[in-house]
DNA sequence: ACAATTATGCTCATTTTGAGTATAAATAAG
DNA sequence: CTTATTTATACTCAAAATGAGCATAATTGT
């Protein structure tokens, strides 16, 4: 065997999960609150695993008896071992990692219980209106005055925010969550005693632990997934519209997107079947769609990625 | 607090690392070997969260120390926990956790040392030359046997491996394996007591415990990664020509690519830097690149898709 | 009946991609 | 030293994908 044991390794597994959907309009995560505590956390609890053979199944049983949602898409995220980061004070003497997950439920799945705004929490993800005030009036300048005295992060910050030639990449939001944590621009910065700057009210609701880095994970990650992968269709009912559909990618992806070529992408994905029926609201009543499995040439949603445009102009 | 312990949860967590590197036109990853066992190993050693940070700091340094690698990327893939597919008939009491890392190498950084040549324990999963013999000859069969007891993972079948109208989709590694595991093909599954078929010789060679699950999760992400971030570099030396980039992409993806599209792709993408000096080997001497940093538009190399070419017809 | 609203169809220019052909600059062979 | 071979690089061309918009259809609200 490789290496012998250390004295006091005891370790205890929690298992925390980012659990999504799509809701009036918002983004929403499971999220609950502690007596005595303003900062929310997400749902966690210990692995045992003399009881539950995966975590996975472990977590999905878990959730489904204590906080009451039934999980259609569960992804493991990250193992997060800093020590640190979690529970400074506590009378354990264990150390905690804690392994984070992303659930997505559909909005009839998922039960009562609390449920947070996520963009609360990311205010400078939110682009859907347009770029949002708080990077210009708030996060870049601060940035820079924390650049002053480590200018070796300038080129992560360029990247991360898309600066200079640089293009915002709506999947990098834990790079971008790092960052302000690391320039001590929020508030588990400073709890975690990394203060270098006052918070900032702009930056977003803190919560407890390190579940809004789990949270920035989870987003940059379904971010990512979605244009690849049919993972969109597990925040949706069984039948909708295109704009349904189209909504809730936006709520994801932190944009608006172009309605007639959404309609052509997504009809092309092979990932729909229409069902004959409408549905009636304000205008022209629309078709009503429901997610074809695994069926067809299943084309990635390539089309999805947010490219701010065509670089060279138009000719004459 | 969410809940109450159990009783008996003490955890070991082990950190193996898929240790890659592209050499000699092999994709190699850096093998152990135990006395009085044939099957090789990932290196691996536990966490000792007193002792490490972070558990990527923990691994550079022991990865450093023990297996004389430095390496350039690191990323961590997935936190195995399932019973039943680790060291069945020990005596340590703890559970054992597997926390998977993927690390690539340079060539030059890598020391001496064991490297096995990793489409030795994935045949199926390398095209270069073509559709590999054992998918028709041995795998889908025997796929189909299986199928007759289990039709209900047709459907995962059809898709894992591009049968009928499905695409091979080159990412699939994980899904593949985990299928042939699950039909008892392979020898890990005879191993953990799952034997359903004769093992194949041709299935490629077994690992110790999980580690060969963890080099086709690396594998996979891999595959995934190179096609919109700059990963491949890692696996470069500091200046290369664009053959030999191109060389280390097959290696990677398991097909070929037309030369002339990927020199126009990867110049496309911004992230080459011309030295001015050339290589000089058979035929006309080749512009040596070198990879620069971050910098430029970044676009993603998303033509490195393996698409088995146009659809239609090409019009006379 | 008409305005407002939403859905859907379609066009068009540009860009990207797949697949070649053509040419250039070396080395190896005769 | 002339030619074949080999590899690199440039360029073309058609098909497909993409970004942007106009046009039309089918409802509800007034």
């Amino acid at each position: 065997m490789p290496m012998s044991d250390s004295g006091n390794t005891d370790i205890l597994i929690d298992i925390s999960t980012a659990i999504l959907r799509a809701h009036e309009g918002e983004l929403q995560f499971r999220a609950l609150e502690d007596a005595g505590e303003s900062a929310k956390r997400l749902p966690f609890g210990p692995f045992m695993p003399d009881r539950h053979r995966t975590m996975e199944i472990s977590l999905r049983q878990w959730v489904r008896e204590q906080v009451g949602v039934d999980l259609a898409h569960v992804e493991q995220l990250y193992t997060f071992a800093d020590q640190g980061r979690y529970r400074s004070g506590e009378s354990d003497e264990r150390h905690v990692v804690s392994v984070g997950y992303l659930a997505l439920a559909r909005a009839e799945d998922a039960g009562g219980g609390a449920w947070d705004n996520l963009y609360r929490h990311f205010p400078w993800e939110d682009w859907r209106t347009g770029r949002p005030d708080v990077l210009d009036a708030v996060i870049l300048p601060a940035l820079d005055n924390w650049l002053g005295r480590h200018d070796h992060a300038a080129e992560r910050v360029r990247l991360a925010f898309g600066r200079n030639e640089a293009q915002w990449d709506e999947e990098f939001v834990l790079e971008r969550y790092e960052l302000l944590y690391q320039a001590g621009l929020i508030e588990e910065a400073a709890r975690d005693g990394r203060i270098t700057s006052p918070p900032q009210e702009a930056l977003g609701a803190p919560m407890q632990l390190d579940h809004r880095r789990i949270l920035a994970t989870a987003l940059g990650r379904l971010r990512g997934k979605l244009k690849y992968r049919p993972v969109l269709f597990d925040l949706m009912p069984d039948r909708f519209t295109l704009r349904a559909l189209q909504e809730t990618t936006e709520l994801v992806i932190g944009t608006s997107l172009h309605k007639q070529n959404f309609r052509r992408l997504v009809e092309k994905s092979g990932f729909l079947e229409a069902t004959g029926e409408t549905s009636r609201a304000r205008g022209r009543p629309a078709e009503l769609f429901r997610f074809r499995h695994g069926n067809r040439a299943d084309r990635p949603l390539a089309g999805l990625r947010v490219s701010g445009g065509r670089k060279t102009a138009r000719a004459t």
